[in-house]
DNA sequence: CTTAGTGCAAAACATTTGCATTTAT
DNA sequence: ATAAATGCAAATGTTTTGCACTAAG
């Protein structure tokens, strides 16, 4: 099974294009391959940093674009604050908490019957992955008076 | 004909608070009925400007946290950029173009059936109003090979 | 050698905050 | 008079960009 996306294989693309293989780069992409969670350009940087502390984090989001370009690589957009980025294996949404930010991904089957309602009575065409759908999870359900009413 | 939801209705809301009426916030306030689009903070102040020149953007900023506080306004995330405001009125979600930018009202009614099923299925509750969805629209459909499918 | 990729510093963009001053009440 | 609201400038956080330098090919 070892890693499912496979670095070299990334790697390759990189080279296919003109690309050239740096540390930097190497290191990125296993950190993504490892990582299998949605992490931050920062995150990553640090992640990167403990095996090369040189790394700079515009380093990082140019590397990130690229390989976005490639097809590799996802951002998704999980509230405010900053893009998280991921592999883009199996497709998915995801489902973030406005109140305590926990994220559950959801697989694309749970946007199909939506995004097929919205396509035939709009014409548009969701893309359920670049921005999360949010609400409250289980835990911060609502029910209990989720807006602080003034006091009549 | 004057306007629907009422300036001075607002305007009471926030003297009712022991807030004061100034000219900044009656000037605001004005243009949020006015305009009943989605306008960023800074097209705002624009607008405000005309009028009052010397309205300063971190003043726009800090009514409108108010005025939501108050339940007044509404912002909404329409993907990159800036985020929009807007009365809230009937309360509604965003279906925005990633393509070319735009947007299309859409009524609660639509995202009853998806909010229901993501309820049951993770008990999240789906607010549909905070972030807009996002996909392509039907003049900028997909099938004119939208992403770069890495060839098999 | 050639030029893609890097590090760095600085800009860009949206938003927030501290503080001294103005102003509605 | 008193505290709320403002203007301004500066900070914040995320991402982008210009440029001279390094290094992969």
């Amino acid at each position: 099974m070892a890693d499912s996306p496979g670095v070299e294989e990334v790697l390759g693309l990189l080279r296919a294009e003109g690309g050239r293989i740096t540390t930097s780069r190497r290191l990125l992409v296993r950190t993504l391959v490892e990582r299998r969670e949605h992490v931050t350009a920062e995150e990553l940087a640090e992640l990167v940093h403990s095996e090369a502390p040189d790394v700079h984090l515009s380093t990082i989001y140019r590397n990130l674009e690229e390989l976005e370009r490639l097809g590799v690589v996802s951002h998704a957009h999980l509230g405010h604050g900053a893009a998280t980025y991921h592999l883009s294996t199996a497709a998915h949404g995801h489902l973030v908490c406005e109140e305590c930010g926990a994220m559950v991904e959801a697989p694309d089957e749970l946007f199909a019957e939506f995004a097929s309602l919205v396509a035939q009575r709009y014409g548009f065409a969701v893309d359920s992955h670049h921005f999360a759908v949010i609400g409250r999870c289980a835990d911060c359900a609502p029910g209990s008076a989720g807006e602080p009413v003034p006091p009549a």
